[in-house]
DNA sequence: GCCAATAAATGAACATGTTCATTTATGCAA
DNA sequence: TTGCATAAATGAACATGTTCATTTATTGGC
């Protein structure tokens, strides 16, 4: 080739890592197709390498197994809706409405395809093992930073009154969005107003408390 | 053979059904066993197979799937630790000790087998196509169910006091006690006086409320 | 430009879940 | 008891996830 010593159009990667990259972008591409048109079960692994122009073995250096192919394809997603989702927030605003808030862009993202959520959902259950995983659980922990951040806000000007941990009940939130995401996806057709609207009737009840109330 | 008309212990269940059902215990057996040992994804069905004492198909006539024998193992396991959840809820107790009353015997038993339970809960996600997840289902339900009670109690005689709807507040509850046992056993050794704590916890913030409290 | 060293890609071979046509066992009527 | 109908059991065949020895591509030093 004449290009050898031509400076590419970014001259500090080489061949090798551009190579990489493209690959693993068209995997993704491919992966994240067949998973929607027929589920994670219903795709091979077949199916993928050839959809993607590779070989089967070479998903396997991209992906530690089939299940960390479902996070090589969602992980690059987490980035996105977290940053949509910490951008869209409402300073000062009710904390319920700030909770909401946050999780909106995951409930427009998962009502556009419940069965790869379904399948995201049922695989990220204690994954740790993949080359995919401390990426995604990093994600995780970053939208729980963000929880407590809004926790303490809310706190210190008066909208939240706890002497619990803000970390404490980040954590307490983030568990109710994820059983609330489990039961909404279990419905049929899960509308996106109907799961927010879920999201925020159990938070009213977390922040109403359940009584009776204490003389102060 | 000379017993043909001869009654048998139970003279009410044939020939047949009587094989099925040692086959069927054989079959329970030998997949407790082998997940215990060596997890789920550790153990192949033509192991269980083998150490039931039955051919390879076989498995498939009790079970759906490699999934359902899961299910198949923990169905009956299920009903005992729901019978004795249910038995044990002291009456009239503080609200909170009753629920950690009724999920007592689950941590109990989820402790002895962390990685047994982790698949479980990874398989049971979304779970509704094998044969064994009817009944599977309809034990979680019951026990909403008997919080939901639990719940409707507590707002009668003054324990709880809340406008929100019984069955509401039990799958809030329920939804709080998933999360806090993935929480739980995400942990390296999980043990039982740990988990029951913080699901405690998680209990008297949802009672107490994260305020503030609105004027009455 | 050439060569050795290293990284990446490859696909045949293997392991394991699942199906299904065939065989075996059981129930039941004559 | 015999024979037919039905249920259950069987394991070879197949489908698909995963490994790994081999091949191919890239890099860096001379």
């Amino acid at each position: 080739m004449a290009d050898t010593d031509i400076p590419d159009s970014d001259a500090t990667v080489g061949q090798r890592e551009r190579n990489k990259a493209e690959k693993r972008h068209r995997i993704e591409e491919a992966a994240l197709a067949l998973f929607r048109e027929k589920g994670y079960d219903g795709t091979t692994t077949r199916e993928i390498a050839r959809r993607a122009g590779v070989a089967l073995g070479t998903l396997f250096t991209y992906a530690s197994d089939k299940r960390d192919l479902l996070f090589l394809v969602y992980n690059d997603r987490q980035d996105e809706l977290r940053r949509e989702a910490f951008g869209s927030i409402p300073e000062g605003a009710p904390f319920a409405d700030q909770i909401v808030a946050l999780f909106d862009p995951f409930y427009t993202h998962f009502a556009k395809e419940p069965g790869f959520t379904r399948d995201l959902l049922r695989e990220l259950t204690f994954y740790t093992d993949g080359v995919q995983a401390p990426r995604f659980q990093e994600g995780r922990l970053s939208i729980v930073a963000r929880i407590r951040e809004l926790v303490e806000d809310a706190v210190a000007d008066g909208r939240l009154s706890t002497p619990e941990a803000p970390r404490l009940i980040a954590e307490m939130i983030f568990g109710l969005y994820q059983s609330e995401l489990r039961r909404w996806l279990a419905g049929d057709k899960p509308s996106k107003p109907g799961g927010l609207a879920a999201l925020r009737r159990v938070l009213d009840i977390l922040i109403a408390g359940l009584g009776p109330r204490d003389a102060d």
